[in-house]
Parts: structure tokens; sequence; C-alpha cells
DNA sequence: AATTATTTGTACTTTAAAGTACAAATATAT
DNA sequence: ATATATTTGTACTTTAAAGTACAAATAATT
């Protein structure tokens, strides 16, 4: 962890913000996806030049990997916000629904969740970042699950119910919310899906 | 279209046989990715060079676009029969579990659907072919579509049924298993998906 | 046998993107 | 003031993949 107090610090200051220039180049990420966006994209988009980037982030794929963790504390933090609603049907419309605004706030043509996007790109695959990003979804899996095994607990979800696959269920709807969201589905579309799913939830 | 019947043709022969190169590409293709797979894993599957396959087929966009053309005559025809299920159950148990068993059946690890995949490639975006695969998708759900809206006259799904928002439910889902696949989900899994979202089917 | 059309194989060019060397600039520390 | 540490900006190298030029090879046609 480095610490933001500016202990004056030797040599010449950066020009910019260390934070800042994240979220910009976080911003592009989300809006063109990991492999379409090059290193000249987000130089011009914060405005510096090649060698600073490598000098403060260290290469691209440093780069996405701190970017990555601004989305995950930001953007889709809600992933586990979510899981404080009061029954398990609440848990999966403020989920989804949330995810459908995500997803539809992005500028222009959306690409979908960049969590879900990058956890199938092959050059991330390559980096071994991938892996990290399959991890992170799994462990999101794991809480949601969990608090499954409380509502069953609490006799919102049946008895017999497999919290584990209506889990991997209910993320499976989020992961093709996220394709259909790039493949060109508004937000109407993307929130009718999530009703047809609520309409037959099996819990209170 | 052109004639496969052998009206001895000029020239040196070609040494290879263009269907069974561009099943063998397909496969490469289902394999890696678009993105991932270079033009040297092409030549080293088919063990041909360079030059012929540009000859043959025109560039690395355009056997993609051929290979993508055996796909959806193959591996994904089951998109379209599955339509003629007695029932709107059973034509999404069809669709979705032939769906799994397509997916798993890829050697080591999986990458989901092809087309599903291809239709968020930004580089296929950048080629112009995304915009076919995307639209060939809508198309299959169109077809979906009006089959529900024919289970809606024969009684099987409720009057009130909203048979579009019903299609992108069920092809969210396909799509989600494609994901799911690729983020490292078994066979087991899947399937289980495939039930839960069957157990709460509004129709017959 | 000579001609023509096409594919093959070797070796090349092109391109785009990642990554870097290095001098000049700008801050603090002594 | 001088030394030291760090960033900046220009211009470069590297790399990997797509795409191509061209002569040799191999078939049918005349």
């Amino acid at each position: 962890m480095e610490t933001k107090a500016s202990t004056k610090v030797l040599g010449r200051p950066r020009k910019f913000d260390k934070d800042l220039a994240l979220d910009t180049a976080l911003k592009v990420f989300m809006q063109k996806g990991y492999e379409a966006t090059s290193l000249t994209d987000i130089t011009k988009a914060l405005g510096i030049n090649r060698p600073s980037v490598y000098a403060a982030f260290g290469n691209k794929e440093a780069l996405f990997a701190q970017a990555l963790g601004r989305y995950i504390q930001g953007p889709i933090a809600y992933l586990n916000d979510v899981l404080s609603e009061k029954t398990s049907r609440d848990v999966v419309r403020a989920m989804l629904m949330k995810s459908v605004e995500l997803i539809v706030s992005c500028a222009e043509q959306p690409r979908g969740c960049l969590a879900v996007q990058s956890s199938i790109s092959s050059e991330l695959a390559a980096a071994g970042i991938q892996q990290n990003i399959v991890n992170g979804l799994h462990q999101i899996e794991v809480n949601i699950k969990n608090r499954f095994d409380r509502a069953i607990d609490e006799g919102d979800l049946p008895n017999d119910t497999d919290s584990w696959l209506l889990t991997k269920y209910v993320t499976t709807l989020h992961k093709g919310l996220s394709i259909q969201a790039s493949n060109g589905a508004n937000e109407e579309e993307l929130r009718g899906i999530v009703e047809i799913a609520l309409k037959s939830w099996p819990g209170k």
C-alpha cells in the first residue's frame, strides 16, 4: 500500500494524479475493451507520454490490472453490496438491475461488464490476468451462495434448494446480460429479461 | 455457389480439400478463439503454406467467415432444429442442453460457443464480420419468438406471455452458459443451471 | 511438344503495437 | 551552489502477425 501523504519526495514531480489517471484509463478500457485499447489510446486520453505510463504503471497488463482494481472497488462494488438486501429475490433483483444500469451507462455502444468481457479475453489469459478475474468472479459466486444458504435457513428459499446451482443460474443471467448488451439489446429489453427471471424466482 | 463437380480444371491442382481445410480451421478457431489464432496456427494445422491459404480463402477474416459458415451449418444447426420439438419447454430444454453438449465437447479448455464469443470480438467488429454474427444471432431469436407465439396459440404458453422477452431470456441463458463454460464451469454445473431454468418454465 | 492456367514454397515487405534509451527538466537534500 | 533523484519528451528498437512477390511445379488444352 502506498501512502498518498505528500511527504515531499525527491526528483521532478509527476504531472498527473495516479488515481485519476487510472480512472481515465478504466473509462477507455470500458469503452473499447482491453484488446482493442492501445497504449496510444491511453496516452492520448491521459494527455501524457508513453514512458510516463510505463514508469507509473509498469506495462499495459499491469495498468489494466490496476484499472480493474478501481473497477472492482467502484462500478461493480454493488455485487457485494446487494447481499445485504432483505430477501433472496431482492438480492437478485438489485444485482441484475444494477448490472443493467451499469452496462447501459457506458456512453455510445455498451460493451457489457468489463470483468465479464475480460474473463474470456485470450490476450489477458496469456498474461495470467484473466485467471485473477475468473477467481474474482468465482469469489462473488461463493458470496452469493452463502447468502442463499442464509435465505434457506430463514425460510426464504425452499429447503431442497441447491444453493450453488441457483447461484450459477443467477450469474449465468448476469454474464448473459453482458453479452446481450454488447450485441445491441436496449435497456428496456435487458430490464424485461430480469423481470422474467424474477417472476419465477423460487423464493421470497 | 461453387460446384464441387470435378470438371477438370486447368493448372496445378490444389493439394488439399477446401471444405476439409475449412473444418480444420474451424476446429482451431473453436479451440483458441478468433483473435488468438494466427495464420501460422492455421497453416500448421492444415499442413499447407501461407500463400495457399490466401489464394484459397482470401485473408484471415474471409477464412473465418467461411469457417463460421460451416459452424452454422454443422455444430450449431441444432439452434433451428430444436424448433420442431413438441412444446416450448422441450424446445428450450433441447436448445440449452445441446448447447452445453457442444460447448463441453471441445477438447481441453472449453471456450464456449464460437458464435457467442465472436459476437463480442473487437477485432471482428473492426472487420465488419461481427455484425453478421450479431445479425445471425438475432435471426435465431426471431425464429424462437415465432415458435413461442405458436406455443401461445396452442395453449402451451400463457396468453399474456411477452414472447420476445421470453426469447431474450432464453438466449441470455444461452450466452451466459457460453461464458460460464470458458470461465471453468463443468458439465454438471452447466446442466444443473439449465434444469433450474426449466423448473420454473412458464409453459408446458 | 508448346502453351496456358493455377498452385506451391521460399523468402520477402508491411504494419501496428509494445516497449525503451537517453538527454533535458525539475524537484528536494546537503 | 551542488548533488541527487525522479519525471518528461523525443525518438528509437523490437516483435509478432498479416499479407505478398515471384520463380518453380504441375496439371489440362491445343
